[in-house]
DNA sequence: GTGAAAGCGCTAACAT
DNA sequence: ATGTTAGCGCTTTCAC
């Protein structure tokens, strides 16, 4: 009563083979034009539509490029919004797969795309990769991977260039001082980039580095938070904060808020921007601009050069970041004075 | 070179029929222990995945949820991202399809959904269908219809009563000339629902329904400008607008602008938020929100209880609208003059 | 407990 | 010009 449609139907339904109509679905030559004509009227009757799933089955191309994400949040949504931009005249279709709960952590692109290749997509752009995408038999471009994914083309933010940017930017107001808030060591690729931006500015600007300045936050709200409250207690604290993650630089806000600060009068904070509606979208403030929607464009169109038997123009793209001057920097205050709720946590006087 | 690892290839590698390995993948009982430690060792050896295509030509259920979208703009996006929050712990995978460029604007829904029902998708959202989803094999949640879906299951925002509350909030403010903006006639329903939202509480508060008062906007930029500035140039002009689309409502304050008019001082504008990043979020403009996230949520929830056998607890779902208090709206002025750019447009003088 | 064989909807040789 | 056949990767009887 509700089995779709098959081939089958409509070859029955016009008195033809099979064959004789996939051959009119695919345009190939040997077809009576009479014939034709038939075909083309049962099937608009029926409202025939060749299935995907086993026209992928039998072809090597389905003009499908799939985009394989961990999971749908605010940074993939953004990234998917430039994907489609950029699919729109490509010829190819877009389907985007969720590797969702099931999958753990570690690797989920690996089998998504064993998943999908082969049938299915054609191409594919991984977000955010955790794994090199070792033995794949079709074309991937990785867009912002956890690993610097050697082999595979790669889209990121102009990371380096960014860190440096935000960090010149604060040693502009005349910073010395400047923490800097990262990922754990394994983790995201992009981090890293940060950290050598943040590093390379302080080096140019004839800062020297101070690993104590340096804090693992942005994965867990209250390790961030405890490792905010350490960097603002130190003897020497910084003015300054430099967070690579957005939501880092919110929990340091907060924390420096309720630790007594203001800011930006005591303590000037910048942050990447990762999460398009985070509160670092607040008109207040100041940001690293990550090109998000432009990086999932940028990967199409390198995927689909790729398809398209060319190499890509590039095979590393890195797109360029923006600082977004707002209210949330200015100079470090006349005299740095230990913060007020290190009393309360030390119980000490601050020398 | 480089093809896929096929069932076949375990099947070899291990010493066993594909149809053992199926067994083994599947749980079938009637695999010796030992049998099934071995094809798993060599399955995590090869790094085997089945083929979720393959799979789904032979078997009724794949336990994926689609997610047809016209294309990925900022509404979908948005919605996407509480389609995913639900389906996170509903046990099924997510997959996105964009009919794009290369579907005709009419009936894309039914031609991607026979591509993809039967086989790959166990069970459909249609965000914003066209046309009523007819034949489909599979079972369908439809979110913003276009037309007033009959029979199907559908999502969509309390259109009539967040139509209803934006023209209570003017009518309260002691607005009596409202204007509306809506799409033409046979677009879609959630057009028509604001408008009834907005006729009702006219006759609520006793106040005469005007038909001048209603003009065609949010198609096409030329066509709504001139639509608002027709509206304004009324000689019993209205003091304020109720704009069913968010583009509509910020073209009417450009209009309203260029002709020399104060908003909210000589007019009031308020508008249906349907593009999370349209100007309609600044501070500044009043709105009605609409819940895009939460009508992705309850569409999957929908869908999965219909999929898992049970009704869905409801068939039509009336997500709340919020009214949003900002700037843009003020009690209307003591005397309300034509408007400036009025003169300049007819040449002649004001009655 | 295991494997051979049929078939899901489709396409591409290869007949006729 | 049209039909027959084989087979894509997989699951599922049904023999053995």
């Amino acid at each position: 009563m509700n089995s779709r449609v098959t081939i089958r139907d409509v070859a029955e339904r016009a008195g033809v083979s099979v064959a004789t109509v996939s051959k009119v679905l695919n345009d190939r030559y040997g077809v009576a034009a009479a014939t034709v004509a038939r075909v083309r009227e049962v099937i608009a009757e029926l409202g025939y539509e060749s299935s995907l799933v086993a026209r992928s089955l039998r072809n090597r191309r389905t003009n499908v490029i799939g985009i394989l994400v961990w999971a749908i949040e605010p940074f993939s949504a953004e990234l998917l919004k430039g994907a489609a931009r950029a699919i729109r005249d490509s010829g190819y279709e877009l389907v985007v797969y969720s590797a969702g709960e099931g999958a753990e952590n570690i690797g989920w692109e690996n089998r998504c795309l064993s998943r999908l290749s082969g049938t299915l997509i054609d191409g594919a752009v991984l977000v955010t990769p955790t794994v090199h995408a070792s033995r794949s038999d079709i074309p991937v471009v990785a867009v912002d991977p956890h690993t610097g994914d050697e082999g595979a083309p790669t889209v990121s933010a102009d990371n380096v260039r960014g860190a440096a940017l935000a960090t010149a930017y604060l040693i502009g107001l005349g910073h010395r001082r400047i923490g800097f808030l990262g990922r754990p060591p394994r983790s995201l690729a992009s981090t890293h980039q940060r950290e050598t931006g943040y590093r390379g500015a302080l080096a140019e600007a004839g800062i020297p580095f101070d690993p104590d300045l340096v804090r693992v936050a942005g994965y867990q709200e209250e390790t961030s938070k405890e490792a905010v409250r350490e960097l603002l207690s130190l003897p020497d604290r910084p003015t300054a904060i430099f967070a690579a993650n957005d939501v880092s630089a919110i929990v340091a806000m907060d924390v420096a808020v309720t630790l007594g600060m203001r800011v930006p009068d005591d303590l000037s904070i910048i942050g990447f921007d990762n999460v398009p509606e985070s509160r670092m979208t607040d008109p207040a403030l100041t940001t690293i601009d990550q090109p998000i929607q432009l990086m999932g464009q940028r990967a199409v169109e390198m995927l689909v050069a790729i398809l398209g038997g060319g190499e890509p123009a590039e095979t590393d793209a890195q797109l360029p970041t923006r600082l977004v001057e707002r209210a949330s920097c200015a100079p470090p205050p006349a005299t740095v004075r230990p913060i007020a709720g290190l009393r309360s946590v030390s119980d000490g006087v601050p020398r």
